[in-house]
RNA sequence: UGGGGAUUAGUGUAACGGUAGCACGACUGACUCUGGAUCAGUUAGUCAAGGUUCGAAUCCUUGAUCCCCAGCCA
């Protein structure tokens, strides 16, 4: 990890270092417990942040495990996917891949063990009964009448559930806590559950699957987990994270560790959508092309949109850990991606609109190479070779036949400077029948190659071009904010999905004209296009038909100029 | 109407009884072979009301607002 340490120390770390001075704990041990039932998104890096981030920072170590306790909902092809993420955001699990399956006997052990204190009981109410039972927010909930059963009993029935004697749904077994707890969890919630259904990961080994409760405390405690960082959902569920390993404890002589759960609050980015509820919408909906559409804050669509997981990382530790569940301007997050792109992304020049220029002084079939910086914040990164000749591209926003005030580029009569090449002025704008500017001839001084003039005179624009005879045609994939609504907060229950849809979300271009350094780029490279953004090879391309994502424009003046005068 | 959390500029985040700071955004200006980057500056804040104290964002009391919890989901 490049990211620098963080200087203060947030309430977790502060508590992290509390137990590590006090010898609670030796060595720091954390872990991120996905459910392989769909793909990580933001939200989900700021948890590996979070754990993966406190682990390395106090020379501890990094789980992965995958939280598979619920062979309903879960698949195999996950498990893939969510280690390439994990990974990709640069978390390193080193040998610590789990699953939460794995320890499926020794749960039931420790279950066996509570069964026989007479802290859990098999319960043959139905579903229904036991939501009727429970009570609600305001009012307490009433003992099951299979509640006082023998422990001898309970463990005669607990043994033929796990024998698969019975159908699903038809008992369950509970924790004996407390039916008048004004926490809901404490009030004697389901241990296990019969499910005839075979698990990705363990087949038909079992009919019996434990609950997220009663697994998630076994699961942290069997690795040697010391701090489980979560989600601030599981807050009112802790006490009964730390009940059941205290009845445990209790019940056994042999006990087992006790992590800490710690919770932190989850975000929100503003102009998307970031819980994996309405993400499925989306994807289910056809309003994006899959889960790894860029304009999605999906890992897989971050990354497929070029943005840079070392800058996650620093818009992550920006935002720091709190409890205070936040909207995170969209701004910010892009603010992060151009600071790391502008460090290290190679420059090129690449016209999105082309408009064509011919410049009648320049020699007809001559070409020359041009000297060109491939970054100017790297003088590591060098130079390379831009062809130049008589017919060129240049943006078609650059040119203006009646310019405002402001516009500094090139219109006609006006001299400009061609980036790295020429100065040329503006002759003539050539229309067509409709009247709008098909061409612009122009003429050069041959005094200023290299882009300076030995006279002294200055341009007040400089515009990047590409020779017309040496171009690479690409398309390009320009991305907006995915909603047009800015607090995804404000998003009806169930939204007209179409309607929030941002129409300029994504607009796609043909016929862009790329310098020769642009071509052959393996999907995923990254670089810079002058003036316009950073971008990033898409997997669609192909040999002769690149495909380019644009991951975040460069922070553009002349647009906000634009905006305040109209 | 039960329980658990939270609240500091537009958005985030520090300040752990002693000058309310930082970042992003917005706005000025300088510089510039990217209207990029960089540099300088401006803007704007302690949820409310009481109390304790020489001194309160911080401690106490009362209230307001927002979030989470009634899956055999995680």
């Amino acid at each position: 990890m490049t990211t620098e340490e963080p200087k203060k120390l947030d309430f977790i770390r502060q508590q992290v270092t509390d137990d590590l001075a006090a010898g609670r704990v030796e060595r720091v041990v954390t872990r991120f417990p996905p459910e392989p039932n769909g793909y990580l998104h933001i939200g989900h890096a700021k948890a590996i942040w979070i754990n993966y981030g406190i682990a390395e920072q106090f020379g501890g170590v990094f789980h992965l495990r995958m939280d598979d306790t619920n062979p309903m909902k879960e698949e195999a092809e996950f498990v893939e996917a969510i280690k390439q993420d994990v990974a990709w955001l640069g978390a390193d699990w080193g040998e610590n891949f789990h699953y939460a399956s794995d320890y499926f006997e020794r749960m039931y052990e420790l279950a066996v063990d509570l069964v026989r204190a007479g802290k859990a009981y098999v319960d043959d109410q139905t579903p229904d009964e036991i939501r009727a039972n429970r009570g609600t927010l305001t009012s307490p909930g009433v003992d099951s009448p299979y509640r006082d059963r023998t422990p001898d009993e309970n463990l005669d029935l607990l043994e033929r559930m796990k024998a698969g004697e019975f159908a699903d749904g038809s008992r369950v077994l509970r924790a004996k806590i407390d039916m008048t707890s004004p926490n809901m969890n404490l009030r004697d919630p389901v241990m296990y559950r019969i499910l005839h259904a075979a698990h990705p990961h363990r087949g038909d080994a079992w009919c019996l699957y434990p609950m997220y409760d009663w697994a998630h405390g076994l699961e942290d405690a069997v690795e040697g987990v010391t701090h489980s960082l979560c989600d601030i959902d599981f807050e009112n569920h802790r006490p009964l994270y730390d009940w059941f390993l205290d009845a445990i404890n209790e019940a056994r002589d042999e006990p087992i560790d006790h992590p800490k759960q710690i919770e932190f609050a989850r975000f929100n980015l503003t102009h998307t959508v970031t819980s994996k509820r309405r993400l499925r919408q989306l994807v289910a909906g056809g309003h994006v092309t899959g889960w790894d559409d860029p304009r999605l804050p999906t890992i897989r669509g971050m990354r497929r949109r070029g943005y840079a997981p070392e800058a996650i990382r620093d818009f992550m530790q920006h935002i720091g850990v709190s409890k205070f569940v936040s909207t995170i301007e969209l701004a910010l997050f892009e603010h992060f991606q151009r600071q790391h792109l502008n460090k290290v992304a190679p420059r090129v020049m690449g016209v999105l609109r082309p408009l064509k220029v011919v410049i009648e002084n320049y020699p007809e079939g001559r070409t020359e190479q041009l000297e060109a910086i491939n970054n100017p914040e790297d003088p590591a990164a060098g130079t390379r070779q831009v062809p130049f000749s008589r017919e060129l591209y240049i943006e078609r926003d650059d040119f203006m036949e009646d310019p405002p005030r402001k516009f500094f580029r090139l219109a006609p009569g006006r001299e400009v400077r061609l980036r790295y090449a020429y100065f040329i002025t503006c002759r003539e704008a050539v229309k067509d029948a409709d009247g709008t500017v098909v061409e612009l001839r122009c003429t050069y001084d041959p005094a200023t190659r290299g882009g300076d003039a030995p006279d002294g005179r200055k341009v007040k624009a400089t515009l990047h071009w590409v020779s017309a005879a040496d171009a690479v045609d690409a398309e390009a994939r320009l991305y907006g904010h995915l909603l047009a609504r800015e607090n995804p907060g404000d998003l009806p229950d169930e939204p007209d999905w179409a309607a929030e849809i941002n129409p300029d979300s994504l607009a796609v271009l043909h016929g862009v004209k790329l310098e020769p350094a642009a071509a052959g780029r393996e999907p995923g490279w990254r670089c810079q296009f002058e003036r316009k953004g950073y971008f990033c090879v898409d997997p669609d391309s192909t040999a002769d038909a690149p495909v380019f994502n644009r991951t975040v424009t460069l922070r553009d003046t002349w647009k906000k100029i634009q905006k305040k005068s109209r």
